[in-house]
DNA sequence: GCCAACGTTGGC
DNA sequence: GCCAACGTTGGC
């Protein structure tokens, strides 16, 4: 089992939209870059981890976790032409792109802010540091530990 | 709202 | 296949 981080803006769609999803859980859609959609398909597994983080907001960092529900399958709004996530390049014999569904699993006592990250030495190699623009990465297992450590510090 | 970083597109 | 132009992301 692996460990991942999702990005998304709370503006658009919040770790609270997913809760409320519930335990059916809901699809992680508008993944628009290859990298992030070449992890989501070949990588990503059925019952895996998720660090959920908050971007383009007042308080960004890690919120909490969820869980792959449904592997990779192919996102139907690339083919809808009134759809934001619309491709006229994708075809129904050559998907683009793919989504996966997540279902929420907590919110974390204390967001981990992207400060801490920054300030925390064991988290220095997190790809979010790295390569700030991808929206899925993989976390390490000691990544994941130190996040959670933070989250539940002092409570 | 600004701007740096970086990903994508398309002409050649 | 290169690279300039352009678009997007995302922190501040």
């Amino acid at each position: 089992m692996a460990y991942w981080l999702f990005k998304t803006e709370p503006h658009e769609y919040s770790i609270d939209d997913l809760a409320l999803a519930g335990s059916s859980g809901a699809p992680w859609d508008g993944i628009r870059n290859y990298q992030a959609r070449n992890l989501l398909r070949d990588q990503v597994a059925l019952r895996d981890r998720v660090l959920i983080y908050h971007s383009s907001c007042s308080a960004v960092g890690v919120v909490g976790i969820a869980r792959i529900s449904r592997t990779a399958y192919v996102d139907p709004d690339q083919y809808d032409s009134t759809s934001p996530y619309y491709d006229h390049k994708a075809t129904a014999d050559a998907p683009r792109w793919y989504r996966v569904d997540l279902v929420f699993e907590a919110l974390f006592p204390k967001r981990v802010s992207l400060a801490t990250i920054k300030n925390t030495p064991q988290l220095s190699d997190m790809v979010l540091l790295r390569q700030p623009r991808l929206s899925i990465q993989p976390v390490t297992d000691s990544q994941w530990r130190q996040i959670n450590a933070l989250a539940n510090a002092g409570c």
